[in-house]
DNA sequence: TAGACTTTGTCTACACTCTAGACAAAGTCT
DNA sequence: AGACTTTGTCTAGAGTGTAGACAAAGTCTA
């Protein structure tokens, strides 16, 4: 529990640590503006700033107008030396990008396949599509900062490494981080796609100012990252913010999950069953179209179906809101594609059912990256980290195996 | 949001705290542990060390046994010098408590009232108790940390010295802790006592090893402090933990909340209709007597009462879990006096209703401190900003009015 | 245009912190 | 009794950030 005493060296990191997100939060900042934001003296100012120049992680970008006197050096984050990756393994997809440490997505890669049976085989596609991008902008992996790996499966933060046996069976034994930082080279982290994909809105998206935010990811089931200042909030086995499992509706006596009633499988089947009671069948039956698309063509049944999800969302939101009443939520995951007809209904609901008026103003929102999100925020988790103390990461040049802990 | 960098100073207030951090966590430690410990030389632990005792924080006592060479001195937290006093400002009464920054309850006063409707006579007896509590150490406020008060009302960070005006009316303008801080010339934190509970198990109870937990309080309503990491989750307007708003049952698409099927009122009222039903009316009826204490006496319509609130209690608590995660959850407040008849059901749901086979695992136990972890929790929470900060919460002399923020 | 003023970034002397290693004090063990 | 171990303190030294001086590079006014 009781960390060790700091000294002088871990003073320096710490402050370099603050000047460079000082940045991050303004770009363009002078190194006169950093001195007096961060309350300290202008040499140091100038000492750290030159520090994280020679470390290639800020750059000079020009000179900002005169003040009165003489013009003044902005400071940028640099986009050029250093770069981050970003997967997300789906689990029928597997998609990666190369991000700057600016948030910037240089390239991507993307493939359909069978992740959930087939592991060695999507590992090796992670390790492939890395590679790609890697050689796309022709750097090695010591100019990587690391890899981030959303999964969608809750990450246990005493085995980082490890998917839910559960959720992925034939992945059980397979410890995804060591594997593939031992293939690349690269430090790895594993996290949860709804943990991610809230990083990602909070650091680039909807959520850039808000100090907690709850980013609940509406697909084959219901997942939901909980933000607290930045930072994820795992829960002690990794389970925070499982939504899907609340208990909503009583039916004899036994309560029914909200996975149960807006899972990708239990959406289609209502669409199914209303369209055959109306009689105009052919649309949707069998062919399995999500109705979050349908709904955005028009079709009246998938529109009522979506509303319908999103009251029951609203339901378990408003459960969520009273328990750890975050800033703001955020809408996100293919659900998401059917827009305010989504949104509406789970604002209507937290609007009507919380308890508390100011609790009615909570902010809910529709999330801005869409799905590009969850592979931005799964290089957004090691930057995170890398952020978290600069130095050691860039310094010692263990180039070759990189040993890891879990995001 | 970027924080000011360290100084030199900051770094040795920040050491500070660490050794008295780690002298709470094991008392007892000498210079020479504390060196090894804290990855320090034994020059630096023996300045900081020395820094504590002059601060009356810390005091030697006696000799270690020797290791094969010259015995050590060991070392404490002061029980003598400084203490801190907590106040639960329930609905209707009072009580205080003045403590060690060992955490030991010297002294306690309480007083039956009607708080709720006349703010400024409960104010001046908080002021009296704490000064008789004072007057019988012998002791004036300058060797007084602070005074916490807890209120059964969300405390908004945004507003740290108000009470919410929904919960007690005729305390809607009445500035809590600058009218006290004044008063007695002390640092004043006003809290949740739910959260303030929450936070006292978690130091001195059954939480003491827990990095997570939840603390619930089933009494008059159902409240809930969420403690990570010994820091209590306020939320964005301090109304996490807000068990009592979850939506459980329901009834023809109303959904009702769990506040209006296990609270005081609805409790005793489900009593007294069950009694009559059954026809042995004289026991409960009209005298509301608390069914918890019923049940303890075996009176098996409360035992029915009770355990079926168990179970939503125990349902709400499932959500909880799937939502944040704890690593365990405590029951505390008016209904917990019922015990295990209380405690087993809410087991037996969390076990049957958890979606994930870790999380059925949960802790859930009864909270070790009774109706005092209240106070406490209160006294709790300004030795938590306190140990945040030792030096300059000691230093500054500023006696007379002392300024604030909430907790 | 010249001179006064302002702002920026760097440099140096200085105060403060932690560290390493020497030292004496106070034990144990053979 | 003598060798060894452990503890706590002390001193010299390296590494921080600070304050203030300084030159460079602007603006503003007469």
């Amino acid at each position: 529990m009781s960390q060790r005493v700091l000294d002088a060296a871990a003073l320096r990191d710490s402050n370099l640590v603050k000047v460079y997100q000082a940045v991050v939060e303004e770009s363009g900042v002078t190194r006169a503006e950093l001195a007096s934001r961060l309350k300290m003296s202008r040499s140091t100012a100038s000492s750290l700033v030159q520090t994280l120049l020679d470390l290639h992680v800020l750059r000079e970008d020009g000179q900002a107008s005169s003040k009165g006197g003489r013009r003044a050096t902005k400071l940028r984050v640099s986009e050029e030396h250093w770069y981050v990756l970003g997967t997300d393994l789906g689990a029928t997809h597997i998609g990666t990008a190369l991000m700057t440490l600016t948030g910037e997505i240089r390239a991507t890669r993307s493939k359909l396949m069978d992740v959930r049976s087939a592991p060695d085989d999507a590992l090796q596609e992670v390790v492939q599509q890395c590679a790609e991008l890697m050689r796309g902008v022709g750097i090695e992996a010591n100019r990587v900062i690391g890899l981030g790996v959303a999964v969608p499966s809750p990450i246990s933060p005493l085995r980082p490494g490890l998917v839910s046996d559960s959720i992925m069976p034939r992945w059980a034994e397979i410890d995804v981080v060591s594997v593939l930082s031992k293939e690349l080279g690269l430090r790895v982290i594993l996290g949860n796609d709804a943990n991610m994909g809230g990083l990602a809105e909070s650091l680039w998206g909807i959520g850039q100012n808000a100090s907690s935010l709850a980013y609940i990811k509406v697909g084959t089931g219901v997942g939901c990252g909980l933000i607290f200042d930045g930072r994820v909030h795992e829960g002690v086995w990794g389970f925070a913010g499982e939504l899907g499992h609340l208990l909503m509706k009583d039916d004899d006596g036994e309560p029914q999950s909200l996975n149960e009633m807006v899972g990708k499988n239990p959406l289609e089947a209502h669409y199914a069953r209303l369209s055959s009671q109306l009689g105009n069948g052919p649309a949707g039956v069998g062919t399995r179209v999500s109705p979050a698309l349908l709904a955005q063509q028009g079709d009246p049944v998938a529109c009522a179906v979506i509303a319908e999800a999103g009251r029951m969302v609203g339901r378990a939101v408003t459960n969520l809101i009273h328990l750890v009443n975050p800033e703001m939520v955020i809408l996100g995951g293919s659900l998401a594609m059917a827009g305010d007809l989504l949104l509406r209904p789970v604002q209507d609901e937290v609007h009507r059912l919380c308890g508390w008026n100011s609790l009615k103003g909570t902010r809910v929102s529709l999330g801005q990256l869409g799905e590009r999100g969850i592979v931005a925020g799964a290089a957004g988790a090691v930057l995170n980290q890398f952020e978290n103390d600069i130095r050691t990461w860039l310094e010692p040049k263990t180039s070759g195996l990189a040993l890891v802990s879990g995001g």
